[in-house]
DNA sequence: TGTACATCAGTGAACGCGCGTTCACTGATGTAC
DNA sequence: TGTACATCAGTGAACGCGCGTTCACTGATGTAC
């Protein structure tokens, strides 16, 4: 971080944290390796030494934000309506790891380092889900385990996008339409 | 359709066809209007006659999707389930409008056709939930609302990225988790 | 402790490419009379 | 019915620009002895 030399030694930390800020306020859509480099302060051809192509650039975004989700839920086990939370909180706090994630066309899903992040996280989310009484739940633990992940990332989505009214807190309103799908 | 000389007489409407096929297949991300000039037969500067540029295509085909999406949910009323059939046949069916329209740094959310088109589909979407006879509808018909666009958002989200196992009718499937939500 | 050497990270100039935009144009269509 | 004219939709050449990629390079770091 401090270092001002010619190697810079933080530079691929440093572009993902700017592809994420510069996703979450634009969008995915235009951005260019160059601005990156630009945004970093670096010559443009630095960042291809970290991630090949933009869509390594991406992947690598994806990846970290995989596992970033993985610990905040398994954080907030065992509890349904905490997953919930912490599911939608790291929506809003990451969006543009979020984003990225959940777009498939910009990243490379076959990498090794990537699925195993991703499922790590699967694997948390469906464990909140299994804790619950609710007797629906039991009755169809898969289908009450993509309603639940629906719901989270459905309305995480929508408050990304502007598409809800952003009356209150919007972790308590993820809480609260949890709680109508689930109250166990 | 049929017209072969100089007018080609209806580009506006297949150059938004090739859009949503475009979209669908490779997302928004690269997506340039002379690429669409190509794929409709056509020179390059053609297309910027009925859109202007790339944010005015995709307002323009944001737009037809929520009258779309509007028309479908208006034809399945008033019944919460088929509703919740309709929203995510329609984001099944057109998954290139589908993007579009809920990827806000496309297009520009301020245009009044395209905000007119919304709430329309928006008004027909809260229609569905108001008629339900859950309790939980009655306790919370705002966050019975948000929860029942949340659900369905998200399964036809995580549906065209290929992030659920699609075993089976993915609409039934729909159906399924939506009456999870509410049995009424 | 010091020296030699390999490896790594970043530089900066050069390249070819596809892009959006502009502009004078041309062919087709519609309308006034 | 015919003619003149305005409008509209699409053409094609030209432009400048930012992009990704390549490449020989250079400065910094780490390791062997």
């Amino acid at each position: 971080m401090t270092k001002q030399g010619y190697h810079h030694g933080d530079l691929k930390a440093v572009i993902l944290r700017h592809t994420a800020e510069l996703v979450a306020t634009s969008g995915a859509d235009g951005l260019s390796l160059r601005e990156l480099a630009r945004a970093a302060g670096v010559s443009h051809a630095a960042p291809a030494h970290h991630f090949g192509d933009r869509r390594g650039l991406f992947t690598a975004l994806a990846t970290e934000g995989f596992a970033l989700l993985g610990q905040a839920l398994q954080q907030a086990r065992p509890d349904f309506a905490h997953a919930a939370r912490a599911y939608v909180r790291f929506a809003l706090e990451h969006p543009g790891h979020y984003r990225v994630m959940f777009d498939r066309a910009l990243y490379d899903a076959t990498d090794p380092a990537l699925c195993a992040a991703e499922s790590g996280a699967a694997a948390e989310l469906n464990a909140g889900v299994g804790t619950l009484a609710d007797q629906r739940a039991k009755d169809d633990p898969a289908g009450a385990a993509l309603a639940a992940w629906s719901l989270v990332h459905g309305y995480a989505l929508l408050t990304l996008n502007g598409a809800v009214a952003a009356d209150g807190d919007p972790i308590d309103t993820a809480e609260r339409i949890a709680r109508i799908l689930f109250s166990g």
